[in-house]
DNA sequence: GCAAAAGTGTTAGGAGTACACCCATGC
DNA sequence: GCATGGGTGTACTCCTAACACTTTTGC
């Protein structure tokens, strides 16, 4: 490869995160807003360039880290975007991934070196973002609904156990429509992803549910 | 984005299709010796480095058409790879593809401006290649498995149509397990991929098949 | 006793898998 | 008539989807 060869020069790769949350029964995307150009100003999806001394995984996990503070969190791939003007500066490939956090209980840093406020939009509701990102969240809503049929991305909102009710509501968030409720609990104790405890629910003004937790 | 951090400098985009075709019931991949560095003289997968100025399906296309001849070729992603050092150059991430084609309808071009030759290999006897390309090839034989139950990729094979029993000797040679003669033509048939003609095999020493073909 | 939410079982349809016999042809 | 390979049907399992009644609890 002809390293000076002009036509390799000037490319680089973004690594980018749909982060997600539900919130009251609702879904949200982060984002976050630029300080700096291009798109300044603009909301955007938690991302950046990566460098070219850290692996793919590590520069994501950087990326979301300084734009946010969120460290640990658990992604999966949605898609890669390679228009070659989706960025203005200069020839930028986008890596994109999903992640899903509890937003109750994290704190996401609202300034930092490159934004200047991070909030969760409802997905009903984004604005025109930076780059390509509209078309980015697309894509990850999409992945986002397929991957938590088959993984267990949700277990970030339920660390101390949770009854049936309680994912199916979040499910039915996610997916934007109602489950019936027992298929849903034979579809989720079939999976072999849950195992039941011997608690329940307390205080509350009706039948107490059983707590479940998800396996290790 | 600081376009002159350091940090940020010569990154690149490899482009990479594993092309397989199926040859006497035997799956293939398409491997090319490399000229120059590096890797020289290292058998390798086709593909290449994206160019600043092209769309990433055009980079892939161009590559392709550069180290075989080959034109127009449809591919299915297959998977990214980004660990920092897997190219000794510069910082290069791949993104990896699959196409299948006819060997015996195509003429693949042996001697290119970066190729010094081109080969069938049987997957299961492929010598050690450029860059990760083995666990590239790995990766991309699982995808094809999964993308021929779901798409028309075979239909290259079969321009003029097909019997079902040829076209179950594909999908065998490519999953590498016999399958069901009754279940193989239901699930064919269910697929609504293929509809039956008037016509039938000749010159067969034995009772003649109905010929199929791919849908449009 | 009533409102609110949890828990439960059956049936029907579709997809996958396993398996055995008859048919057309060329020799 | 026999060897070769094509064509077909049935039964079982599993998964999905639709659907209604009973139980527990707090007030």
């Amino acid at each position: 490869m002809e390293v000076n060869n002009p036509r390799y020069l000037h490319q680089g790769i973004h690594v980018i995160t749909s982060i997600f949350t539900v919130d009251k029964g609702v879904l949200k995307v982060l984002l976050v807003k630029r300080k700096n150009n291009p798109y300044k100003d603009f909301w955007a999806l938690t991302g950046g360039a990566l460098y070219n001394d850290e692996d793919l995984e590590d520069g994501r996990n950087r990326e979301i880290y300084e734009k946010t503070g969120l460290k640990k969190i658990e992604v999966k791939f949605s898609k890669v975007f390679g228009k070659k003007d989706r960025s203005p500066v200069m020839r930028m490939i986008a890596i994109s991934y999903i992640g899903i956090i509890d937003a109750s209980k994290v704190e996401i840093a609202k300034d930092t070196l490159k934004t200047s406020n991070a909030e969760w939009f409802e997905i009903t509701s984004i604005p025109k973002l930076a780059y390509d990102h509209n078309e980015i969240i697309e894509e990850a809503i999409k992945t986002l609904k397929e991957e938590i049929l088959k993984t267990d991305l949700l277990k970030v909102f339920f660390p101390n156990g949770f009854t049936l009710p309680e994912l199916q509501k979040v499910y039915e968030s996610i997916l934007g429509k109602k489950l019936d409720r027992r298929n849903f609990r034979k579809k989720m104790l079939s999976l072999d992803m849950i195992i039941p405890t011997e608690e329940e629910e307390k205080f509350v003004g009706k039948k107490k549910a059983k707590i479940y937790k998800f396996k290790v």
